[in-house]
DNA sequence: GAAGGTCTGTGCAAAAATGCAATCATCGCG
DNA sequence: CGCGATGATTGCATTTTTGCACAGACCTTC
């Protein structure tokens, strides 16, 4: 083709190499010599009339400034998956629904997001989400997939840990000086083992069993609130307390019972509710549990 | 590289394919031989698993049901035009503040948008909008771009149509009998001709010289008012009353002044809105004006 | 400080993609 | 019905790209 122009699948050796950070180890990701992929990557920079790059002995380093233009190339990286996956689709049309559960801080955050996107990539599949907060269902799964906080993944289910859920600590501005609890399901939660520790249950005010309704009593004043900070930053109510409760996080699984991961239509809900929560990592895990455990 | 593997830039020529229709009007714009174009085509089939153009000997056409393919392809090549756009920034960065003006109808609905597009794609451009119904200032140009719905562009500038704007009469479910009219700056616009041609002056209860004041005094009953599609269709306070008017659209210039078009962060903001409105083009132009004048 | 590993960079031969030109099919038009 | 125009398809020569092998630089480890 031409030599100037800029040709597509240039883009896609130059994210490798971006990503490895070496000639070497982009060649091996992706399957080819290391001569092909610095030819490329010359070839791409000539192209742009810009280095990319910075060459060293140890590696390719992104050469600094180059954010923006990364951020375009990953860009297109997901152009690709969606066609991919549109691809895959026309292939082997899919049909039918496909049931996600989920607790109900997630699904009225970014669950619906991502049920748009999906039926934007895939015609037939319709998704139905189901707010359920508690843990029990993940064994008996009358859902296909479920998106779960959760440390580990029960017996019996394959998935992939997709974000971190981070929480804070959030009050009214009026700051009231005690604490609102985790009762129900929520009991199981992580933060809660920290109330339970940190807190003498004489400074809990009230409790409940739902992060929105906790939301609510902390909008009204009534109490410090621990909320993920999906939902707390968000809410021009609510103010973070940064020094009140040490960084915590979850993970945030995404999981099929194993008999059910090899439906197609289920594996791509499940793939794109993973790859579209990674997307949303920054902000499901939120500023203040950057390196929380 | 590996056979099997979707090579990006084959979407490129796929897409050329299934813009002009054959092979030969591919390669003439892609600027190589229609044989490569059919080699390519005929790769990414392979790699497809799946036959994308139904031949004939009249030429090459999309096959039945793939459009959510094609769509996916037009997303690669809107990603690969945003990152032709981060590398010419990345040569010459560009500073400074662009001030862009428009009716208060387009400040209010899909500028906001366009500005957060530019904000990601551009790190030093600003932009700043300022709403001014007035048409005057069209050639006075005391902003660097302006987004109109005009018949016509004025001397001395220069520019895109980038959409059509389309409007219809909506009033709120009570259907009042009588009409909203349109005064100051709005009795220029198309659909005031209309109006003053079509409807007695004792028919019309009040009148206002901005769509915006227009839509509520209509959601509050007053009377049917000619709007924008793309505000009468979002509020749901209206109804739209199909055969209360024939189709209506104006055209939606985007322009600079001819001394200004040059200016690369000028020109940048220019095209990106011209592109932005092109994409939400169903949109502006609303249902019921498809095939106005 | 030598040895082993990893990485970039570069000739050279093999493989693949491209351009060219010829052929065949189809459509529109006189 | 023949004629010209347009377009798909295919064989072949040429150009380009790729893989391979090797050299040199740098780091880690013993």
């Amino acid at each position: 083709m031409q030599s100037s122009r800029l040709d597509w699948d240039d883009v896609r050796v130059a994210l490798a190499v971006a990503r490895h950070g070496t000639l070497a180890g982009a060649a091996r990701a992706l399957g080819v010599n290391h001569a092909t992929v610095m030819r490329r990557v010359g070839r791409i920079e000539a192209a742009a009339g810009l280095a990319l790059f910075d060459r060293t002995a140890r590696g390719y380093a992104l050469a600094p400034g180059r954010r923006r233009v990364l951020a375009a190339m990953e860009d297109m990286e997901r152009a690709s998956e969606g066609l991919i996956r549109a691809l895959a689709n026309a292939r082997a049309p899919m049909a039918g629904t496909v049931h996600v559960t989920s607790t109900d801080t997630l699904c009225l955050t970014v669950l619906p997001g991502v049920a748009a996107e999906i039926a934007g990539a895939a015609e037939g599949v319709k998704i139905d989400i189901k707010a359920e907060n508690r843990h029990a269902d993940l064994a008996r799964l009358d859902a296909d997939v479920a998106v779960r906080p959760a440390a580990s993944l029960p017996e019996g289910l394959v998935g992939t840990r997709a974000a971190r859920m981070g929480f804070a600590v959030y009050a009214s501005p009026e700051a009231p000086a005690h604490w609102l609890g985790l009762s129900g399901a929520l009991s199981r939660a992580r933060p809660a083992a920290w109330l339970a520790e940190a807190i003498p249950p004489a400074q809990i005010a009230a409790s409940a069993d739902s992060f929105l309704v906790l939301r609510e009593m902390a909008a009204a004043g009534q109490g410090r609130a621990i909320l993920p900070a999906i939902l707390g930053e968000a809410d021009p109510r609510l103010r973070r307390l940064d020094g009140a409760m040490p960084p915590l996080a979850t993970e945030i699984w995404v999981a099929t019972h194993r008999d059910l991961a090899g439906v197609p239509r289920i594996r791509l809900v499940r793939d794109m509710i993973a790859e579209s929560l990674g997307r949303r990592a920054a902000q499901l895990l939120g500023p203040a549990a950057a390196n929380a455990p």
